[in-house]
DNA sequence: CCGTTGACTCTTT
DNA sequence: AAAAGAGCCAACG
């Protein structure tokens, strides 16, 4: 049992997320067991910006990229680079949403 | 305990 | 299709 925040396990789910891969806000609350997705993304947001934290493969569930901290344009720039094709500000969800259980 | 805050999501207009 | 409203829930003061 860890007795850790919240937004802490999201890191954690964030972090295993493989490249070229994206995750909606919406999958990563529902893999630590709640609806909490406004959660994630606050949690995204003071994120610490501790190293290996691909924040930018977290995106909306309608494709849309979201918030980013440089701008969304520059996250988008990002997700190309890792071989996510991003169409007119949004990504395709049926070919790069990842799921994952959160087994420990 | 209560109210506010959010890088969200879904439904209705 | 686009906009507005309602709903979701942990962290903070």
């Amino acid at each position: 049992m860890k007795n850790i925040f919240f937004s802490e396990k999201c890191y954690d789910i964030v972090k295993r997320i493989p490249k070229g891969k994206v995750m909606t806000y919406k999958s990563v609350a529902k893999t630590l067991g709640t609806n909490a997705y406004r959660v994630v993304g606050n949690a995204m947001n003071k994120s610490p910006g501790m190293p290996e934290m691909p924040c930018h493969r977290v995106v909306k569930s309608n494709g849309e990229v979201g918030g980013f901290v440089h701008g969304t344009r520059k996250k988008i720039e990002m997700l190309n680079m890792e071989g996510v094709k991003v169409k007119n500000g949004k990504v395709d969800l049926e070919e790069y949403r990842y799921s994952l259980k959160s087994k420990s």
